[in-house]
RNA sequence: GGGAGUUUAGCUCAGUUGGUUUAGAGCAUCUGCCUUACAAGCAGAGGGUCGGCGGUUCGACCCCGUCAACUCCCACCA
């Protein structure tokens, strides 16, 4: 406890920690004064000295003047004294380079009370402090004229004063910055005031520790890590004392004579008393400031659980440290760092092991939403408009950790459109339950099911590893494009029986497997429709939220492969389809001039329903009068009744051909750089001389299919 | 004044420990589909010299320097 310099705010009657301070730039007014001078032997000197100063209502408070001690100017002024303007009060010339000598004039009058800067230069200087404010901003009985009355009040009769008595020898206009309340909107008086500080340094420590040995982890890392560390590193100490009626009062008590007494009760606090000699009668009055709101949540991770009130109890034991603190970056100093403090100081450990900072949601012209602007979305509104799992997709999907996010309905949206498509793809697998057929061919023959099965590890496997970096929305796109695109847009009409066939009892078994699998992983995301989901597809006692994932099996990359082949191929096609204006309904014969034969042999029949063919066949040379299309080193031949379309055809081969033949020089150029050849990775060079072998064959096909146009 | 961040498609944003022909998503745009899961949908397509300039390197969207614009934090010269 002791008398500090702190921002006050004359409005509210409170003091403010240095965070609930904010500052605005504004055009000022600054005041040249002339102070009169005596020397050492109390004679008149000449000229007297000229100050500059924003805040000439202060002046009452001046108990020196202070000039640059290598300032030339200056220098017959050692030992002199300089006298106060309308009170007439001796104060001492004193020198320090903590003033600028090109600023103003190069002599600063210092006033303790009012500034924080003059007041650390009081201390040095042991200077006495002048408070002329009172608590309400009036000026009090120490600034002897004026009293009572408001200081920018006081300020415009001050600055009239001392130009009709001639003190002020000019004014011009000058740009600055005033703090004002958070809280009150008041403009802040820095203010000598008896308030209750926690000494920092000490605490500051081991939280630095915890962080820089990486016992604690924060996410995304580089970019707060240096924020916190500054912090810390630069810890001053904090007022925790609040002069408002709500709150945790501060537990100290005074006697009579204003000897102070803190204890965890008020009888400890007696007990105290009578045992520095006090008379057992005598009443103790409690100190009325309360605690800073965030000193007690600093005492968050262990006071949850009483850990604070009853330490060492059970729960505290079992649930502390926690795992993961969720919050807002802008709160970093506020709450995360002394938190940890806290917890250092408490239970000796760190109260969670990682810190994941969301971004800031800001509206579409930036600004941070709040309270006070009123731009926050309604989010009840937002859920009945959306879904509940809607919005959380969308603000989860547009949140990449610790970035800010422009709130945009457009994402929640997406979300909700997501719900239908799963909705959806429940309904076609439930329909599915009553047009059943037995097993028509083993499981592991179909090309589908193995393959997704593939998918569906190698992208869980991805997921893991998202999570485990907390790229939570990265997460949730890999998991919405697996679901989307995988498993709706390509496994489900791979499987899915022609019009009015049925459906094979265990590819169905494992559709909904897969399903649940699915939705298992989505759950986090969107807890509601996943979970509803896992029971609608079957019979289940227990609920997703509590089930366990299992360990992902290894994957078998050549069914993965294949499968992008698979799609590859279905795009290819479709696309020449489209540009060669075939309708959806009109069926081909797909030949493949095929580099290997075997990477299609597995997948013939999915390719052919996909495309619409009535057969596929394989060919080694060109077919004329076909559509001929060239992927990677493969080639399709549609044939066709439809009456063919050449023209876009050859333009695009053309062009395809151009782009090869610029490609394959850029890499042959690369090639025979000799440079190159020594420096780069045997596999990047054997890379590049596979680019080369490609693009050859690729332009030699795309030239046998100009020939036939 | 000090520090940090951002700049990638029309919009909002991912991504790249420097090397895979074509840098991704959603929305928007264009073409074709009312195909019995889904038109809030399906099948395709177009769109970017990755802010400017310079450097390092065999090779830069990525590394370094610099400039510009925007944003945030810290400090606060009377």
């Amino acid at each position: 406890r002791g008398a500090r310099m702190i921002h006050w705010d004359p409005a509210a009657q409170t003091a403010l920690s240095d965070e609930e301070v904010e500052y605005k730039d504004l055009q000022g007014n600054l005041y040249y004064l002339q102070y009169a001078l005596e020397d050492k032997n109390g004679q008149p000197l000449p000229g007297g000295i000229s100050i500059a100063t924003q805040r000439p209502e202060t002046i009452m408070g001046d108990t020196a003047i202070c000039v640059n001690p290598a300032d030339e100017r200056y220098q017959h002024l050692q030992g002199a004294m300089a006298i106060v303007p309308l009170i007439n009060r001796r104060i001492p010339i004193i020198f320090d380079d903590y003033v600028d000598k090109s600023f103003g004039t190069g002599a600063l009058k210092v006033t303790p009370a009012h500034d924080i800067n003059d007041y650390n230069l009081g201390l040095k200087h042991q200077l006495p402090v002048i408070d002329t404010l009172r608590p309400d901003g009036t000026l009090s009985e120490a600034a002897e004229i004026y009293v009572g009355l408001d200081r920018f009040a006081a300020r415009k009769k001050i600055i009239a004063e001392l130009k009709e008595k001639g003190f002020l020898q000019k004014e011009e206009s000058y740009p600055t910055r005033l703090g004002y309340s958070q809280r009150s909107g008041a403009v802040v008086e820095p203010r000598i005031s008896t308030q209750w500080f926690l000494k920092m340094k000490d605490m500051a420590g081991p939280a630095l520790k915890a962080v820089v040995d990486g016992d604690i982890r924060i996410h995304p890392g580089d970019k707060f890590l240096a924020t916190y560390k500054y912090w810390l590193e630069n810890v001053k100490d904090w007022c925790i004392s609040r002069q408002l009626w709500w709150g945790q009062q501060i537990p100290a008590w005074y006697d009579a004579d204003g000897n102070c007494y803190v204890a965890e009760t008020e009888e400890a606090a007696k007990q105290q008393a009578i045992a520095r000699g006090l008379p057992a009668d005598k009443i103790l009055t409690r100190d009325e400031d309360v605690l800073d709101t965030w000193f007690s949540s600093w005492l968050w991770p262990m006071e949850v659980f009483h850990g604070i009130t009853r330490p060492g109890n059970e729960e505290l034991q079992y649930y502390y440290p926690t795992k993961v603190l969720v919050t807002g970056q802008d709160i970093i100093f506020f709450w995360v760092a002394r938190m940890v403090m806290a917890g250092m100081e408490y239970e000796q450990k760190i109260p969670f092991e990682d810190v994941y900072f969301t971004g800031m949601v800001r509206d579409k012209q930036g600004r941070k939403m709040s309270k006070s602007l009123g731009n926050s979305p309604d989010l009840l509104q937002l859920i009945d408009n959306f879904g509940a799992d809607a919005v959380r997709f969308g603000i989860m999907i547009s949140s990449p950790a610790g970035n800010d996010l422009l709130f945009d309905e457009a994402s929640l949206e997406q979300g909700k459109f997501f719900n239908n498509k799963l909705w959806n793809a429940l309904k076609l697998v439930k329909m599915w339950e009553g047009r059943q057929a037995l097993t028509q061919e083993p499981l592991a023959d179909s090309f589908a099911v193995q393959w997704f099965e593939n998918r569906l590890h190698e992208v869980r496997a991805e997921v893991d590893q998202l999570m485990a970096q907390f790229k939570l929305s990265e997460a949730l796109k890999t998991i919405y494009s697996l679901i989307w695109d995988d498993f709706c847009s390509w496994y489900l009409e791979w499987i899915k029986p022609g019009f009015e066939q049925l459906m094979d009892i265990s590819v169905q078994g494992k559709t909904v497997a897969f399903f649940t699998e699915l939705m298992q992983l989505l759950h986090p995301f969107m807890p509601f429709i996943t979970e509803e989901i896992y029971h609608l597809l079957e019979q289940r006692q227990d609920d997703l939220c509590t089930k366990q994932f299992t360990a992902i099996p290894a994957t078998a990359p050549g069914i993965l492969a294949t499968g992008a082949l698979l799609k590859e191929s279905i795009t290819s096609i479709r696309d020449a389809r489209n540009k060669a204006k075939l309708k959806p309904k009109e069926e081909i014969v797909l030949h493949i001039q095929p580099a290997d034969k075997d990477n299609f042999r597995p997948i013939e029949a999915l390719l052919a329903k996909q495309v619409n063919a009535k057969a596929v066949k394989y060919t080694s040379d060109a077919l004329p009068g076909t559509i001929s299309v060239v992927m990677g080193k493969d080639k399709f031949y549609i044939e066709t009744d439809a009456p063919l379309e050449t023209g876009h055809q050859k333009e695009a081969l053309l062009k395809e051909q151009q782009h090869l033949v610029n490609f394959l020089a850029a890499v042959e150029k690369k090639l025979s750089n000799e440079r190159f050849v020594e420096n780069a990775k045997p596999e990047v060079i054997a890379l590049e001389r596979r680019k080369k072998t490609d693009a050859e064959a690729r332009i030699k096909l795309i030239e046998e299919s100009l020939k036939d146009i």
